[in-house]
DNA sequence: TTGACTCGGACAACATATGTCCGAGTAAGG
DNA sequence: CCTTACTCGGACATATGTTGTCCGAGTCAA
């Protein structure tokens, strides 16, 4: 899987404790990772509309919507696309016993299986909303992670 | 994903419909596909003790159990890997607000969400078989292919 | 009006997956 | 028993995708 889709989860969760725009150079630098490579991963949230962006001196990025109708699966699929884990090659159609095409109208039982896989796990991952991110990393440590972020932000050097 | 999953997959399922051993070359040509990266998704199930491979002039693949004993899921993590799909950089331990080490001895919460999404996937795949496989590829057809391979298998050109 | 700061997509470097090759070993057959 | 042809096994190039980088277009604050 690719590895944007931590660095994207953990924006949005910042994003929650954020009062105003936040650049992404700032949340780079926060999370200490490459602030060009994290853009992407950002552009990409902003293709699905779980963030927007505002420009000029102040601008930057704000949750479209409340942090409880943004389930993970949402910025998973934003970042590492909508398709299935298992792509079909349609290999029955090749070799001397090939099926003939109009006997392959439906996926065959081991693309079935792969799919009922995947959408088991993107179920999972539905559940979880980016608020509930914010409520279980809070009770993961006794201090208040997500308070401290938010002093940071706004106390932090251009 | 790793495309050679398919084509593993593929190999076991005919497998089933085999009385002897057969070599990797000849599944390569009943599925139109390279020979010689076949071999190498072969070669991963004979690590995982899939398959057992018998040399010699009349050598080739036998499964080492029976087909009710083989899990989708054995196969796809002898290909794959048993990793996650996920992994862990631990980005809380970097930049300014970096967590103390000694507060990050368990998976955060994104890690575990993830975690909870990838078992319900491997559990998916763990329900079924390799026979299950079979079975319901036979259904899909009304011609039995599987008979038609194992014929197929005996009477093809060295 | 200025100006500096923001995003956005286009451009290289690296890693992994794909595809290929030839040698070691073995069982069949003469 | 020896030959011989056939098998697997791991080491070697290539292609695709991911990671990392850059500079220009646009925008809001001052
Ligand atoms: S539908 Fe089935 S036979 Fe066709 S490519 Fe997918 S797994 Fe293979
Ligand atoms: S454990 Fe949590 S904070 Fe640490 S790298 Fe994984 S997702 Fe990020």
């Amino acid at each position: 899987m690719s590895g944007g889709v931590e660095a994207a989860l953990h924006c949005c969760v910042v994003l929650t404790a954020a009062t105003g725009p936040v650049p992404a150079a700032r949340l780079a630098q926060l999370h200490g990772v490459s602030a060009t490579y994290l853009a992407k991963q950002l552009q990409a949230l902003s293709r699905a509309d779980l963030v927007q962006s505002v420009q000029g001196k102040s601008g930057g990025y704000v949750l479209t919507r409340p942090p409880e109708d943004i389930t993970v699966l949402d910025v998973v699929e934003a970042v590492e696309g909508t398709q299935s884990t298992f792509v079909c090659t349609e290999i029955r159609q090749r070799g001397p016993l090939a099926s003939p095409p109009e006997a392959c109208t439906a996926p065959c039982a081991i693309a079935r299986t792969m799919a009922v896989a995947d959408r088991a796990w993107r179920a999972a991952l539905r559940e979880v909303s980016i608020a509930d991110l914010g409520r279980l990393v809070g009770g993961d440590y006794d201090t208040d992670v997500l308070g401290k972020v938010g002093d940071w932000l706004v106390s932090a050097e251009p």
